[in-house]
DNA sequence: ATACCTTTTGAAACCCGTTTCAAGATAGTT
DNA sequence: AACTATCTTGAAACGGGTTTCAAAAGGTAT
């Protein structure tokens, strides 16, 4: 029918001698880049569809210097944080006729280097990553094309695109939240605190309570389950008599939320939780959890169409910081919700 | 210090002319396909090193016919299986240097052939895709690069590779535990029935249900959240006796139980449900769902190694098919868990 | 020292779509 | 009719790493 036959092998000097044309001409007629007689046109589009050509596109990256592919490096594939970021990512891209190369690091700083520098030589037009070491610097530098980093930021900062979340502001909403629902006993979970998010969650976190004069009582973890359950345990340990927790990411609030319901602890009764991110994970939960939510839509939008557009305004690099939003659900004990919760009962 | 100035820009021509040596010459010190005398591998070594240069992937790639890049194409980057999925195949592909281009067809079946032609065009070595779209039976024909369909099967075998679980078996197993845990009034939510997956499903549990006189009871759902809600609010209207639930899926599973619990009905005590996939979602929502797990690393593993060592066996396309287990947790009573539970609180 | 074989090496072709550049063709002007 | 301006077109170069092939170099045997 549609030529499918030998299809995909055909090359472009193939139609042109069965239309009896150049090469040039081809490839005019394909891309528009020129006017192309009209008898000439019928006979490359007839040719064309008999063969069922499709271009090369590695020729065509090669000569171009562009692959049309954007390279995504995250940390874990598996936080479902990173799984929503690429998948608007991937939606962004692909509606500009882009396409996503993901990688995985694994939290493997060597790997960041070397996807770098494959990316760069694999002509990607540019390269979306979340990391916030500093050692990456001179493979920014030495690449040339454009780097957004999301979801952290770098002391220094480097030649490139930043779009993240403020989490500092993230982690004062949520103390103030779990203050105002009337905890007493607030314990954070700190994520690892060589990320700049988790530190900056923890700094607003500490400075509400300073403002406050409230102690720190913090809990080092990391954004995983597994650790989150062990973690949870220790915190009870430790502080019996918490009445509110402060989660690093949604994960490890369910994490959290699981070891209580184990022990009989009723959540938000005599416990409250909050988490940071939004994930999807977060609704599905029962009882629904009480989040920060990060606008990853538009954090994913806007790092992919920065690559995109890189031509608009590529002279010198910004910085975009989108605002977290408080969202009560079932976790925490608000008012509000409360009668909304009456109201949808009756 | 590492040369990283002009980095990646060099070329091969000006590595050799630095080196006074031949390109042919680089390029072998750089592949190791031939030997190169001492002296010249050192030069060459030193302006490689002091040039920064990385060989450029795509002009090596237009050569070669081969981007050491697998295509994935899936219905939902969002649906956690398939994350799930994708992970499994980035880390098998990156343990032996390949890389994934990551394709989301939304469901679209012109996508599927579009993506297949692009990936082809790219060079990629191979795709992996879940379809059950007997459509692109021309396209897969055409690209000469091995395929591998994973997750469902096409009714007319095509010429690629299988890899997939027993859902029929699953549908049998999900419904005779059901039985075997005391439910009288199962009903079955279906997934998509153009979905090979969803309908060996069902299929599975239509022949238990025949095998022991017990009328079948479906609802027609979607693998999506949003519609799992509605129709169980439907499901719960039409079969206000029921006290057994098979889910298309774990996401599904999901959303039974929400309006379940929202309507005050226990699980498992006044109504058993069973999911399908065993997503790490089954393990973090409260209850812990019971499931039919697929080996997803399995399935993963496989299906990319069949890619990376094509050149294995590709004579005769084969079918492998993996076992789905139960895995029962909370959201049905089975004896052996209570016996179970309470070795665990005591 | 000569003939012969093996190994190392570089020039050139190759992969294939795009673009440049100049020639050829058409249209328009005087 | 002669000439200029404009458009169409194909040959050839390009991008950059790889491989082939034949020449050059090194080594061995006679």
């Amino acid at each position: 029918m549609c030529g499918l036959g030998r299809g995909i092998l055909a090359s472009i000097r193939e139609v042109a001698k069965l239309a009896n044309v150049s090469p040039a001409t081809v490839s005019r007629v394909m891309n528009g880049t020129a006017k192309v007689d009209a008898d000439k046109r019928e006979r490359v589009l007839k040719a064309i569809s008999e063969t069922g050509f499709v271009p090369n596109e590695v020729a065509r990256s090669l000569f171009k210097k562009s692959a049309k592919t954007i390279g995504l490096i995250v940390p874990s594939i598996d936080n479902p944080f990173f799984t929503q970021l690429a998948s608007v990512i991937e939606r962004t891209a692909d509606e500009h006729g882009y396409r996503i190369l993901l990688c995985n690091t694994g939290n493997m700083v060597e790997k960041e280097k070397t996807m770098i520098q494959m990316l760069t030589s694999m002509n990607a037009d540019g390269i979306i990553i979340t990391t916030s070491n500093e050692e990456i610097r001179d493979y920014i530098d030495a690449c040339n094309i454009p780097i957004v980093i999301t979801d952290r930021r770098m002391k220094k900062l480097m030649k490139c695109d930043y779009v993240h979340c403020d989490h500092y502001e993230g982690g004062k909403i949520a103390a103030r939240h779990l203050i105002e629902c009337g905890c007493k006993n607030i314990v954070c979970i700190n994520g690892p605190q060589d990320v700049s998010s988790a530190k900056a969650r923890y700094e607003g976190y500490s400075d509400v309570c300073k403002e406050l004069h409230i102690k720190e009582q913090c809990m080092d973890c990391d954004y995983d389950f597994e650790v989150g359950l062990a973690v949870t345990e220790e915190l009870l340990e430790k502080y019996p008599e918490v009445d509110g927790i402060i989660a690093c990411n949604d994960m490890v609030a369910i994490s959290v939320y699981k070891v209580l319901h184990k022990r009989g602890i009723k959540v938000p009764e005599q416990v409250q939780l909050i988490g940071f991110d939004d994930v999807q994970l977060a609704r599905l939960l029962t009882p629904e959890l009480t989040t920060i939510a990060q606008p990853i839509d538009e954090i994913g939008k806007k790092a992919a169409e920065l690559i995109i557009n890189k031509g608009e305004c590529n002279a010198d690099k910004q910085e975009y910081i989108f605002k977290g939003q408080l969202v009560v659900r079932e976790t925490t004990n608000n008012k509000k919700e409360e009668l909304h919760e009456k109201t949808r009962n009756s």
